[in-house]
DNA sequence: AGCACGCCGACT
DNA sequence: GTCGGCGTGCTC
């Protein structure tokens, strides 16, 4: 007598654990468990019932079945089902990121479209229908009865539903409250639905095709892509081009090409906050066979958005990072635009960069993969220049418009002269003159070096969280401290220094802090403040942009590059402050990064009808990577960057990876990460050709996390297949010793320093 | 990671 | 005698 076997990996485990279980196929779901089902498996001691995915299915005999064997409780219906190209991403991610199995699923396939366990009558079950974000739909079902005399809302709710049903939303905005509607449900005058909560953001966008003209630089890039786009195998291409030489049009004549041919394409862009004109752009080019992928949506927006990727009804993906999984069928392009934008990697398990799982997707589709940069990470334009990726360039600023001029505000000579504020003198002086001339202007903070916090005017002591080393932060609405990594709230504000009794300091840096000057030093001002708090709702970016280029505001305070891509007439001046902590951050892309940044504030400013200026205030104005960036020349600084990083041996010259170890006990966890260290050399050792340095351990940038200590190992490797299977013998080793009681280990593939 | 099983101290 | 401490080991 034989059974049906699923080898499934499940849900919640981890590196040490997640391996292929086997189950019993019940007869019930005969004929329903594939490679790629999702299912519903009891595990451990209690058989508590977890999510898992199965990658096998077999038949043996009964006798040499596995003991202890248990079975399936439930399995998701068929429309759940991984196709095979996405089981192919999974195992790709689980390989190179060294994720568990269902991380990589949960990566895969979007929230809106997971099964999620559920009892019913005492029994372990799949969720019979996939959680969808609804809303109330109601609808004018008969007429309103004379007596009792119709209330005038009543009446009101009825005429606005004469032409057509209304949510309860759209109601509510003409002030109808929900108390009138039920009370009309409850008379028979209307029913009430559930219906899916899907706002198509973009249904009002018309379909109108500009001719795509190319000038004779952009006709040379194109001309130079197409046969690679046209080829029938993968090929990868970089498309340098500096700030406002118009690559989108480029973009779009490649997306043409592409859908002549019967091929898809997907844009990728670095934030949900440049989807907008993206989308734009190509629904009025191509029409609405346009899909959108990105946090932002709800679960029933995302599932709606995949189904129709997945039965074909979009030919044009635009999403963030995790688009790049996005189910389109026949892709001929990918392009990833601004692609040295640090979140096209993933800083939670699984651990990915969309670099690679792009390159990846390419090699699976036969597609053109296109990366454009005004200033391209150093490894990727190494790649370029060693011929590994095609390389084309646009050299031309569209229009011809000047560049602003640029310059350095020395913050130490204004704080010798006796001013302490964030605000520099000249700085307000320009924004005062702006004002005056009913101009606009952009402020750019650096989120990192603007943090308020509490610290000892006496001692120098700073408010820290009890379970985690990092300083709270200042909330001002609240009127608390928080930890912005475990949510610890303190609140009211401690007053006294708890090391000494001296008196607690809230007169630090910070956005709030800024904006506090600014409105002391230009009374009046109408200032715009955008970040993470106050952009949170979906379209929130988008109206407060549209609201500053109506000029409602005359200063945009951001703490990212809020401003990217979009041109504002009135605009300027640019200021960037707090630059210095990017620039002297720990990890070998810190000056990577501010060379980005600064080069695209300096490029985007001279596309205003006015000319332009930027200053940046910086305590390190003659520093080379600001006056490479001041001057746009990319070439410049590739040259100093690459030097570093051969002589450093950093990326592109080895890979960088962090091993972190976390654990209750500091002292365990130390042992637990210098043994891994050792064993990881014995067997280094013991193969030939593999190239490594182990540095470490040491404490992690956060040495305490939720009360839990973490250390690291730094590796400097060839990230190649032997090396990844001596990461798991070292990885089978330090589970056979039992450290991972000591201490659970993490990789990260993707990290410049720390976890 | 959870979660049970197990073998030693202080409590009725 | 037993209640519970968290050390140890397993999860099909
Ligand atoms: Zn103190
Ligand atoms: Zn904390």
């Amino acid at each position: 007598m034989s059974l049906l076997l699923a080898q499934a990996a499940v849900n919640d485990a981890n590196i040490h654990f997640d391996k292929l279980y086997s189950y019993r196929i019940p007869a019930e779901l005969a004929g329903r468990v594939f490679p790629g089902s999702m299912v519903l498996v009891p595990f451990g001691r209690g058989s508590k019932a977890r999510m898992a995915v199965v990658l096998a299915v077999g038949e043996v005999d009964e006798s040499d079945a596995p003991k202890g064997l248990k079975t399936l409780y439930d399995a998701a219906p068929e429309d759940a089902r991984l196709t095979p190209d996405l089981l192919e991403l999974v195992r790709f991610l689980k390989e190179r990121t060294f994720c568990t199995w269902f991380e990589a699923v949960k990566a895969v396939i979007p929230y809106g479209a997971q099964y999620r366990p559920a009892v019913v009558d005492g029994r372990h079950v799949m969720q019979g229908r996939l959680t969808r974000s609804t809303e109330r739909l109601y609808t004018l079902a008969g007429a309103l009865p004379e007596k009792p005399k119709p209330g005038p809302r009543q009446l009101a709710a009825v005429a606005a539903l004469q032409n057509g049903p209304l949510t309860a939303r759209q109601l509510d905005e003409v002030g109808i409250s929900r108390a009138t509607l039920d009370g009309l449900v409850k008379k028979g005058v209307l029913t009430a639905a559930e219906q899916d909560k899907a706002i198509d953001l973009f249904a009002a966008i018309p379909f109108d095709p500009q001719p795509l003209e190319l000038s004779p630089e952009q006709q040379q890039v194109f001309n130079d892509l197409l046969p690679n786009l046209e080829d029938a195998r993968p090929h990868a291409a970089l498309l340098h081009g500096v700030t406002g030489s118009g690559k989108t049009i480029v973009f779009l004549r490649l997306i043409q090409r592409t859908l002549e041919l019967g091929r898809r394409a997907l844009v990728l862009v670095p934030e949900i906050s440049l989807t907008p004109q993206m989308i734009r752009r190509l629904k009025s080019t191509f029409g609405s066979r346009l899909a959108v992928q990105h946090s932002a949506l709800n679960n029933t927006e995302r599932l709606l958005q995949w189904r129709m990727i997945q039965q074909g009804n979009a030919d044009i993906v635009v999403g963030t990072r995790s688009a790049v999984f996005a189910p389109l069928q026949n892709l001929g392009l990918i392009i990833m635009d601004e692609e040295q934008e640090h979140t096209y990697q993933s800083e939670s398990a699984p651990r990915f960069d969309a670099h690679d799982v792009a390159k990846k997707r390419a090699v699976m589709e036969n597609a053109l993969l296109l990366f454009a940069s005004a200033t391209p990470l150093t490894e990727t334009y190494h790649a370029a220049e060693s011929g590994k990726l095609q390389l084309v360039q646009l050299t031309h600023r569209y229009g011809g418009r000047p560049l602003p001029s640029v310059d350095f505000i020395d913050m130490r000579a204004e704080l010798a002269a006796g001013n302490p504020r964030e605000v520099s003198v000249r700085l307000a002086r320009e924004l005062q003159e702006n004002l005056d001339n009913g101009e606009q202007s952009i402020l750019l903070l650096n989120r990192r070096g603007y943090r308020t916090i509490g610290m000892c005017t006496t001692c120098g002591h700073v408010l820290k969280c009890p379970n985690c080393s990092v300083p709270l932060v200042y909330h001002k609405p609240q009127q608390a401290l928080l930890c912005h990594h475990c949510g610890h709230t303190v609140h009211p504000l401690p007053q006294t220094c708890p090391e000494c009794g001296g008196k607690i300091s809230y007169s630090g840096f910070g956005t709030q802090r800024v904006e506090e000057e600014l409105a002391e030093l230009l009374p009046g001002a109408r200032i715009l403040r955008m970040d993470q708090d106050s952009t949170s709702r979906k379209d929130a970016h988008e109206t407060m942009l549209a609201q500053f280029a109506r000029h409602e505001y005359d200063i945009l305070l951001g703490t990212q590059m809020v401003a990217k891509g979009l041109d504002f007439e009135k605009v300027t001046l640019v200021g960037v402050l707090g630059i210095d902590s990017l620039l002297f951050g720990q990890g070998f892309r810190a000056y990577e990064s501010v060379f980005s940044l600064i080069t695209q504030v300096v490029g985007r400013g001279g596309r205003a009808a006015l000319p332009g200026r930027a200053l940046i205030q910086t305590s390190v104005p003659d520093h080379p990577v600001l006056q490479l960036a001041a001057a746009q020349d990319y070439k410049g600084f590739y040259r100093e960057e690459i030097t570093f990083r051969r002589f450093s041996l950093y990326p592109p010259f080895c890979s960088f990876v962090v091993v972190g170890f976390i654990g209750d006990q500091e002292g365990a966890v130390f042992i637990a990460a210098q043994r891994f260290g050792a064993l990881l050399g014995q067997h280094a050792a013991q193969k030939p050709n593999i190239p490594l340095r182990i540095l470490g351990p040491a404490p992690m940038n956060i040495t305490m996390l939720n009360n839990k200590f973490r250390y690291k190992l730094t590796l400097k490797c060839r990230n190649d297949a032997a090396f990844r299977a001596l990461l798991h013998e070292t990885l089978d080793a330090y589970d056979a010793e039992k450290l991972p009681q000591k201490a659970s280990v993490i990789l990260d593939f993707n990290s410049d320093g720390d976890l």
